[in-house]
DNA sequence: CAGACTGCGGAATGCGTTTTCCCGGCGCGC
DNA sequence: GCGCGCCGGGAAAACGCATTCCGCAGTCTG
């Protein structure tokens, strides 16, 4: 244990240099090991000093110095959502491999929020931004955000989104269509025929996909949804319990099938047909979409579209970290997972 | 839209002090108003210039110009994990509310790695550092931890630890032996007599406080558990289901509930009986800790003590902070949840 | 043995800010 | 009318570090 005063500020390479008896130069070429030489009795005794004094280097004045920072920033919606902490999940893991601190801010699902993150972002000089949004069309401040990312890229930083393939960035797409047009074949070859759709409102862009490719597997089948059956709700669990619970009062009409564009949601309408005394996958069968960690610990559990969220978190981080220049766009797929809430039909 | 050439550096004070046709100083006051007061004319025309120019200041040369940051350090063993997910919005929601800007960096349960990431973490000089570590044991780089989050502190910085009471920095501990103590109790009035509990190698205190916690609850109801049935597994879902498949293959032994020492491990337990055709609730009462999401959706909803962790997020950063000295230890309680995987055996 | 070259240490410069210090102008009281 | 305090502007130092430049020794070549 070293003397250990009560110093109220950080030791500086200066102190280093100085417990050394080299300069300030000759102790940053020792410390980080430059295109320079240095004798290398003079390079232990620097880094004794170093260990001795327990410098670290001010990394923001190395920053500074540098003209760049080693530091990824990673702005998601909410990351209590397990949606989003996988992402970022693979995201710090990724940044670790390369050295890279990452900062992350929060949106709260909300765009102006996200336009105000990425300011403050750019004034941090990140070397890479990662976006994991909420894919919620908001046509002011999207121009804005576009603006203000078009800045940083021009000033060399490097911007990848998660999920959102219109902007003119690198992005890593999940493919919410595919997958769900994937599993309405699936169901529909497992002998269901009559289905409802729970999704979210329109402008939640990742619901209008998953969707669009649900119905579109169907009418590749020869099968259809009644509009009434679309019912529109919350992207929430709340959510996915409201459309059941309504759906299972006008004693479910003959839907043998129901599609929530969101295993949370998924989750909420099993939870409101038990309340209601139907059993799922017995009287109805429930699907969802993700492959969240409850879906495969709920009973029955839950047939869904499994989406590698850490992959596509290591996957933006690899994008951005390559020199390659160019708009890229990797697809990361998905696959259907068939379990016991979808039970095939056909056998009875 | 501005005239956005290739520029391939980002635009800095200086350039919109020439553009406002002031000084830098002036510039620089204008901006972040200093006491010094600037004029109004000039203070209009730096504003416009920078919003002209799309200035963002550089956040790391602010640092080392004021001598400090504006940012807080977050150290977590999982993101992907719910328990420290959970505990991560509450951290970034309060830092937000102060305008500081978090940096996230993951252990992995590693104490090396933890140990690794202070280290480099002290480079960033934040302004505090919440550590919501795993609780292991692991005496060598114990000290060296201490050592390094000492010199942390004694150059000015602050350190809140979560549920690591014995280190001598502020905490907040969530109240584990209470709340199984608690458990138990209500457990036993529930009718039960012969439990199991599922626990974790001994080096994982969480696993510790909560198992001794709950023997003493049933202790206090003059009850025990005999040592055979105090099984030690994975901390881990899979740990949950092995322990209760070694159980479920001996024919419960007459266990009439298993108390696991995790809703993940409770959850994984519940699987391994179904599996083994027993029913959760039925045959054998499961209990869990935590109350992740997933507990209330599992069939049956399974009981458990509910921690607040977001809330243990927010009391972290308040603590970081205040001003006031001297190590604070705050402890939040918890509340036990009973639900459908332990129904009442006093009516059977 | 002279001259070129190499290796290495230190002083100086720069990074983008903030902050201190100095200085000129203006209003005001006498 | 004159000194004085105050207001606000700019030059420059400081922050902690990296890096370029310069020079000094020592070594190699012929």
């Amino acid at each position: 244990m070293p003397e250990a005063p009560e110093r109220q500020t950080a030791v500086t390479l200066h102190d280093v240099a100085r417990e050394a008896g080299v300069s300030v130069a000759t102790a940053s070429r020792a410390l980080n090991g430059s295109s320079r030489k240095v004798r290398t009795e003079n390079a232990t005794r620097v880094r004794a000093a170093a260990a001795k004094l327990n410098y670290r280097p001010h990394l923001s004045a190395q920053a500074t110095a540098r003209g760049q920072t080693r530091t990824a920033a990673l702005v998601v919606g909410d990351i209590a959502d397990p949606y989003f902490s996988a992402i970022a999940a693979g995201v710090t893991q990724a940044a670790e491999e390369a050295g890279l601190i990452v900062t992350m801010a929060v949106a709260g699902r909300s765009p102006a929020r996200e336009l105000e993150i990425v300011r403050t972002l750019r004034g941090q000089r990140p070397r890479l931004i990662v976006i994991a949004g909420s894919r919620i069309d908001g046509a002011e401040t999207r121009t804005a955000l576009m603006g203000e990312l078009e800045a940083y890229r021009s000033a060399g930083g490097r911007v990848v989104m998660i999920s959102q393939r219109d902007l003119p960035f690198d992005t890593v797409t999940i493919d919410n269509a595919g997958g769900a047009y994937q599993l309405a074949r699936a169901l529909a070859a497992a002998g269901y025929r009559r289905f409802a759709v729970f999704r979210a409102p329109a402008s939640v862009r990742t619901s209008r996909d998953r969707c669009a490719g649900f119905l579109a597997g169907l009418r590749e089948m020869g099968l259809g949804v009644e509009d009434r059956f679309v019912m529109e709700t919350e992207f929430t669990r709340a959510g996915g319990y409201e459309a059941a619970r309504r759906l299972a009062e006008r004693g479910l009409d003959g839907v043998e099938m129901v599609f929530a564009v969101t295993d949370v949601m998924a989750i909420g309408a099993m939870s409101a047909f038990r309340d209601a005394g139907l059993v799922p996958g017995l009287d109805v069968g429930v699907a969802g979409f993700d492959d969240i960690d409850s879906a495969r610990d709920v009973t029955p559990a839950l047939t869904t579209v499994a989406v590698p969220l850490r992959q596509v978190g290591l996957t933006a981080m690899r994008i951005a970290l390559s020199d390659d220049p160019g708009p890229v766009n990797v697809q990361t797929s998905t696959t259907v997972l068939l379990r016991e809430s979808t039970p095939s039909r056909r056998t009875q």
